[in-house]
DNA sequence: TTCAGTTACTAAACATTGTTTATATTAATT
DNA sequence: AATTAATATAAACAATGTTTAGTAACTGAA
């Protein structure tokens, strides 16, 4: 029965037809750019054919949001190369800001739009968000072990480690930092990050 | 010449008209239900009328941005009265985030949404949001002189504890904490704030 | 091979947006 | 009263996401 296969795999094809076309749109202009109906034209079909693959546009960006988070968790695999835990929780830090300013789309699409955390909310799960807080939670879990950090619930210092990142790179990303001339921002960014890891690490 | 007067206070009046007319719409039901059209029925104009008073959208939702910041800052004089400056920070940021909780539709227009963002670029100057800021720094200022955090550029220092309280806030208004239980979340984001603030102050 | 049934697709329409233009109405000035 | 300026509107424009109803093509059995 190769002709069920056969349908199955072009159904998959055209997803990911679809998904490569917006991811274009998406690197050329940002998802302002990616609208049904440029994609549609783009892989010259009509702008219903695409709902016969995606059931709606947030669908879609979702799709785009898993691809980001894809990215994000190669990078910061980079950091278990560093063994001490606590360089290792600095480093962590580091590459989810570099991530997000260098990506400000793909974070904007993660972390910020409203439309994929509509697909979140509907599936009620975030697997690919869980690893890599997951992944976050471990390395605190380490670091509180080893001694430069305080004890506390992982959830809790977890949670305290990424807000302060994002809050970081959403502030700069939603352009909320004209209080800073450009050529300080990084500076800025860098010393707050610095700011906080130097004021809660434990001496030993 | 009371002529011009009148007309001037006639064009103040249908201002505040629209703008209210924005707020009504805005808190029944959060900004998408705020429309260029929707506004123009209910004050019983045309569509085309409004840009006689706001030059597009986007100058609407930055009126409604600055509501937002007025009714924040008088929250945040509320902890004047504390005298200790440490005190007074970590209640700095429990009204921050509280503020943030309880409005969220309104910090969002604040602190995320792009629209009132190109305002703010567009006029190249943000006086509403620097006064927040320059709160903040004062605040922390205070603290370092009293020996409560360690010393440090006063921006970056100031930036940090926002990017931590913006961090949480935009993090539970954009629904990306569905790894938190509802019931535990409450908890979570106190101590995401008071675990930071614990670890970062320096024992007297 | 032919015919019914499923699947893949599309044209066109629908329902919204924000915004502009050309036109009419109203008020002020000369 | 005639001209100029301000105010308002109807209608259109240009997008958007999405749905519907109908067409073409392929599939599996008679």
């Amino acid at each position: 029965m190769g002709i069920l296969e056969r349908k199955k795999r072009k159904k998959k094809e055209m997803r990911s037809l679809i998904l490569e076309t917006a991811i274009k749109l998406f690197l050329e202009e940002g998802f302002e750019n990616i609208t049904v109906r440029r994609i549609a034209e783009k892989i010259e079909y009509s702008p219903a054919a695409i709902y016969l693959y995606y059931k709606d546009k947030n669908d879609i960006l979702y799709a785009l949001h898993d691809i980001g988070f894809e990215k994000l968790y190669k990078q910061q695999q980079t950091i278990l190369t560093i063994k001490d835990p606590w360089r290792r929780l600095r480093k962590h830090g580091k590459v989810y800001a570099k991530f997000a300013l260098e990506n400000p789309k793909y974070y904007d699409l993660m972390f910020i739009m409203n439309g994929p955390a509509k697909k979140i909310k509907e599936k009620e799960e975030w697997e690919i968000g869980l690893r890599s807080f997951e992944f976050l939670k471990k390395n605190i879990k380490e670091c509180i072990e080893a001694g430069y950090l305080k004890k506390a619930n992982l959830d809790v210092a977890a949670f305290a480690f990424w807000s302060l990142t994002h809050g970081i790179a959403s502030l700069v990303i939603r352009e909320r930092c004209i209080m800073f001339p450009e050529e300080h921002l990084n500076f800025i960014i860098e010393g707050a990050l610095d700011f906080v890891l130097k004021s809660i690490v434990k001496k030993k």
